[in-house]
DNA sequence: TTGACATATCGAGAAATCCAGATATACAAT
DNA sequence: ATTGTATATCTGGATTTCTCGATATGTCAA
């Protein structure tokens, strides 16, 4: 996956989905209930479900399927379904990568 | 004048407004007749006028004028008048209050 | 004061984005 | 097989952005 700064730029322009981005950063922190579908012994670091995500931005499922959609295809945040639950996370790498980008070419 | 991340967001999500500011970091390699019209022993550092920035983007002269009001207007760039001529460059004080804001908040 | 030039602002059509409801898909449980 | 739940995709109207040409404003030079 490359960095495609512009497509960055432009999942960064929307309040909420900066939101989710930064909910992310800390998911135990803004979503409580992390993790509840999984079974024990199975842990996605850092991931939140789509539900629990759509619950605290205050937008349709259909917003926040798109948006987490759209976020993931800007490189910056990856999933991994775990059967009816697709989990969301930050890709750190990217995200790094980004933020040394930002420093040093912008 | 504070910092609206999604409002440089979304002037950053241009890719013409993206060289603009990528370009205005090395003003003397992009825009070799540099401070052309300021009399001697006028300097302003790092800024470019209007129309040269206009050649050098191939965008309409209102699109450009528009696309640094908009820069501007997000705090990234600030413009100096000269005479008949706008000096823009780049604000490099917030600039660099952003890249640690991304580095440390996003 | 007139004319020329640099830049800003206005107005508008085209294109893109926003965001919801409706529908489809995928999986789980019964 | 059927039902229920989670998520994705489709469709489309509303809003915003893009970008230009036209026009306005401001400044300098003659």
């Amino acid at each position: 996956m490359f960095m495609e700064p512009i497509r960055v730029f432009k999942a960064l322009s929307n309040e909420t989905r900066l939101n989710i981005l930064k909910w992310l950063k800390e998911p135990e922190k803004h979503f409580p209930k992390q993790g509840a579908h999984l079974p024990k012994g199975v842990s996605i670091k850092g991931g939140v479900c789509v539900g629990d995500i759509q619950e605290k931005a205050k937008a349709s499922q259909s917003t926040v399927s798109q948006y987490l959609n759209m976020m993931q295809n800007a490189g910056i945040l990856e999933s991994v379904r775990y059967g009816q639950w697709t989990y969301y996370r930050r890709n750190e790498e990217i995200l790094s990568r980004l933020a040394e980008y930002f420093k040093t070419e912008i």
